[in-house]
DNA sequence: TCACTTTGTTAATGAGCGTTAACGCATTCC
DNA sequence: GGAATGCGTTAACGCTCATTAACAAAGTGA
């Protein structure tokens, strides 16, 4: 795992301010100049580092759905023949993500109709990319599960574990390492209790 | 339970197809001109039903949050001493409202920050009462769990219940009676595997 | 019949906002 | 030293869109 250390370059601080915002109030619902201030310039000073607006969005939705895919591929291949383990793995990479990365995990199923229909359909395809490698695992756990079933009960765990942005910003919740515990007993719970 | 088979008023068909057309692309992406047509008459000629396209977001999460905290009410005193039959039927009752009204659940956590003060104030508080409830009775039925724990534990169940709008919109769906019992397991079994 | 309300219409207004233009100023690189 | 490049700025353009104005027509009721 390499660990940054060198300062964020602009672009960087610019992706992640924008995502912060739009997860707040919505691609429409955010101007380029607040952009621009988030990070101490203007909002045409915006267009030096990026296209447009949506070429914002669709980077910061591209970007996340690409990484889920590739954490999902690596912790498949690396626990590869126990499955139990690569449920396990899922479900915390999963988990990880969606505390660490509020506004992303907000970003990654609201906005995304506000794409092209080229950069949509690539985000799609990788989302459907990393439900299929959940599915497959799930069945393997838990045979008895049509693959419809699974599906659906994948998408519902996702929403589960996308829950986060309503957990109570900071004072409220136990301790990331509690809540992280919580999600992922509740995760499996949920997995076990759908094969009836 | 009183069913209607006099026709929509006005008023009511513009709240269904503001509700649908706000969940499909978000408030500010949809124009009041494309609202009135959905219904047949010209963008301004909704003012004579409304006092702008605020007001028609206000009354729907409005509205929401009021008919999902009277059927908890209502549900809690129905079973009123068994708290397992208690949680039975709130489960059931937020998975008929999700399925059969998907628009309207995305748009109760999505877009309830484009209110007025008053209004979002309104909200929240009809959806804390809500899950109040809710925390309640899980502890009864799960006494082993903190009520922070119960709490994050609701939040979860909902998202995990409100993630409807990501199933496929009807033929990969397994039928609706089996989905409903599919979501209602998976409740039931996240519950459960919280308390650890 | 005639006023009044209800429920529409189209045209105009005015604000907000994404984007582009035009320009300035360091820094870098022959 | 001087051209090129990177990264800002402010001003202006143009479009979208919520809202209001002004007007019309159909029902309603005394």
């Amino acid at each position: 795992m390499a660990t940054r250390t060198d300062a964020p370059t602009r672009r960087e601080q610019i992706l992640k301010e924008a995502a912060r915002l739009f997860a707040e109030r919505g691609f429409h619902g955010v101007g380029v100049d607040e952009i621009g201030a988030a990070v101490g310039i203007s909002g045409p000073g915006l267009y030096r580092h990026f296209a447009g607006k949506d070429a914002m969005l669709a980077e910061l939705l591209v970007g996340i759905s690409g990484q889920l895919l590739t954490g999902g591929k690596r912790r498949l291949a690396e626990s590869a023949g126990d499955p139990e383990k690569v449920l396990d793995s899922l479900i915390e990479g999963h988990i990880d993500f969606a505390l660490d990365d509020r506004p992303l995990i907000t970003l990654h199923d609201r906005e995304l109709d506000r794409l092209r229909d080229s950069d949509r359909k690539l985000v799609r395809q990788l989302q459907r990319q990393y439900v299929e490698i959940w599915v497959g695992v799930v069945r393997e756990v838990h045979p008895e599960l049509s693959e419809p079933a699974a599906r659906s009960a994948v998408h519902s765990v996702f929403g589960l574990l996308n829950s986060t942005p309503h957990l109570g910003r900071a004072g409220s919740l136990p301790g990331r390492g509690a809540t992280a515990a919580l999600l992922h007993r509740m995760a499996k719970g949920a997995f076990a209790a759908a094969g009836a």
